[in-house]
DNA sequence: AAACATCTACGAAAAAAATCGTATTAAAAT
DNA sequence: ATTTTAATACGATTTTTTTCGTAGATGTTT
């Protein structure tokens, strides 16, 4: 599965999130945080469906999109891009730093404990 | 500051490693892993400077290049830009799925720990 | 049914990023 | 001193990514 850029990433996070959708619903979404062309947010899915990022439904003319790569897969690929290339290969450090930004909150912090604890157990 | 192509990032990942080097250093470090001419990482590292985010003593010949982007802010940035394209906004899923793929020791495990407590003591 | 709106397909242009070749200069080796 | 090696500068090309315009088809409204 290839990395996918930038501009298709923005897409394939909001499908993610959707789960499924015309790319006019896309768009209007893409819209609010981005300025750009209907046609170009279409031509972006295409791609992405001639590249196997996604699968969609021609059933109807307003074709529906679904991701086809896992979410999952696709940040475990990312972060892994992010640790070696910015974290020298730590992912230690990527953890803290992200931990030092996040500024979560009690139920967070209690959440990622017990994630803690289960990782020591698998050991 | 302006975001660093992956290019630019790799070469500044190696210089936030190295703290100072020439281009013949970096790009005998980057030939390892990227197959690519010397003048390409020249380039690169020129259009680094221009952009000011590399600073170079051309006291030699030879000059050296440092990076003058700082490593935690550069990376502070590329953390927030993963978490809202790649996780939805949450921090706290990125840490998560980082944790789980990184296996980490009983000795990061007990640091991550400590940092926890101290995030919670700032409350 | 005519006019209008909304799709997709598709090519092509524009912009951004990466790569490389060549000229020139400076240092090192012979 | 001449030759060889190693460096920078810089333009140009190539590749990748992003953007958009237009044509044609299919629905929708009046």
């Amino acid at each position: 599965m290839s990395k996918p850029t930038e501009s298709e990433l923005e897409i394939l996070s909001l499908l993610w999130e959707m789960e499924q959708a015309s790319v006019r619903q896309v768009h209007e979404r893409l819209a609010l945080t981005k300025d750009t062309g209907y046609t170009t947010t279409l031509k972006t899915m295409q791609n992405m469906h001639v590249k196997n990022m996604v699968s969609r439904n021609e059933a109807q003319r307003t074709h529906i999109y679904s991701p086809s790569t896992n979410q999952k897969d696709t940040q475990k690929s990312l972060l892994r891009n992010l640790v070696t290339t910015a974290f020298g290969g730590s992912a230690q450090k990527l953890v803290l730093q992200a931990l030092g930004e996040e500024n979560p909150s009690k139920e967070e912090l209690d959440e990622i404990r017990a994630f803690l604890d289960k990782l020591e157990t698998k050991k």
